[in-house]
DNA sequence: TACATTTGCCAACAAGCGTTGACCAACAAC
DNA sequence: GTTGTTGGTCAACGCTTGTTGGCAAATGTA
């Protein structure tokens, strides 16, 4: 809950209502998709009129637009050893996920959304695909290898995150990173077959 | 289209029917996923009325649990070369997602859909863990073993068909064939970390 | 004081949804 | 022929959705 006027009291400010909106829009997409995130049950959950939401983003798709704007926070790639990258990738992905709802929904509504899909693409090869070309033998590859690392990192969000596959939600954090850094070192780094 | 009648010909076999409506059903479910795939657009396509649907498959959720039958068709382990099991089983996979669309439909339903999860969940253990136990050094790793493969495989599933990843879609069948096998190998065949 | 702006609620709209039940026409059996 | 069964249409229901416009009240500004 993020209404905290009691009764009566002052109104908000629209910053906060635009902010207190957009919390319970990423809570309800990542929770329910692009198609049963209504918009009615964003504003219950922010405690306003649904008109409210339409005033201060327009209509769904702007607001969804609004709530998805990520940063993947990748690290410099120049600030890891070279051989410890895929760990370190890894490791970094695990923490992204974990405390942030906005990945979740924009992987629910990709795999839903035409306009979803495109968006999770421009995130990803946006913010990988440099930071793939700075470590990779041959800058061209760049493209190609950020695709195989978003493939392994992805299936093991949607595993974990999103399917919850009882054996991919019980291992530790220190054995999803112990599987699958090899995996990412590999794609990052070994020569194409 | 999968009317055939001449225009006051004779009518359809119900099985003739049901087939249609399963093919349309699938088709739908695949290019839209469960909320947006509606029952009228799956009869329009269908050639019959939405009543229809109802009569043969009760409700939605009927109709989709019925066009989401899945079966891997993955190969027994004892008819392949243990160090050749991770390229065969990312072919197949490969080979599978390209002839099927139920297998698109599948997941893109069930990262939308609650049920849709736990059908997907249901698929990958009860037929990959059978696979994977006949091949791993301890069967007591066979879950976890079988969903980190299914990670690796579901990823790249989601880039190449489902998000439509570019650098993913370009790469040709022995080009993934040969980046994966080595991953999935590995998940099957090495010792724990 | 008076006026303008901003925050918010309310009631309604049109459209689309899943679903239902009544009705029709073609066939098969008697 | 009559009578059941089967494949199919039609029109409507109740409901939810995104979206809109008008109105109340609190705040700022003169």
């Amino acid at each position: 809950m993020t209404t905290e006027a009691p009764a009566g009291g002052p109104r908000r400010t629209s910053g906060a209502t635009k902010a207190a909106i957009l919390d319970a829009a990423r809570e309800r997409f990542a929770a329910d998709g692009y198609e049963r995130a209504t918009i009615r049950a964003i504003a219950r959950d922010a405690g306003i009129d649904p008109s409210m939401v339409m005033r201060y983003y327009g209509n769904k798709e702007g607001l969804f637009a609004a709530a998805t704007e990520i940063d993947l926070r990748l690290p410099r790639p120049d600030t890891l050893p070279a051989d410890g990258l895929g760990a370190a990738l890894v490791a970094h992905f695990l923490d992204r996920w974990e405390d942030d709802d906005v990945l979740t929904a924009l992987l629910r509504v990709g795999v839903t959304n035409a306009a979803g899909a495109e968006r999770v693409q421009a995130v990803f090869t946006g913010q990988m695909v440099p930071v793939v070309a700075g470590v990779c033998p041959d800058p061209d590859d760049a493209p190609c290898r950020a695709a195989l690392v978003s493939s392994q990192i992805l299936g093991m969000a949607i595993a974990r995150y999103v399917l919850r596959f009882q054996p991919a939600v019980a291992m530790s954090r220190e054995d999803v990173i112990a599987w699958l850094a090899p995996t990412v070192q590999r794609y990052l780094t070994a020569p194409c077959p």
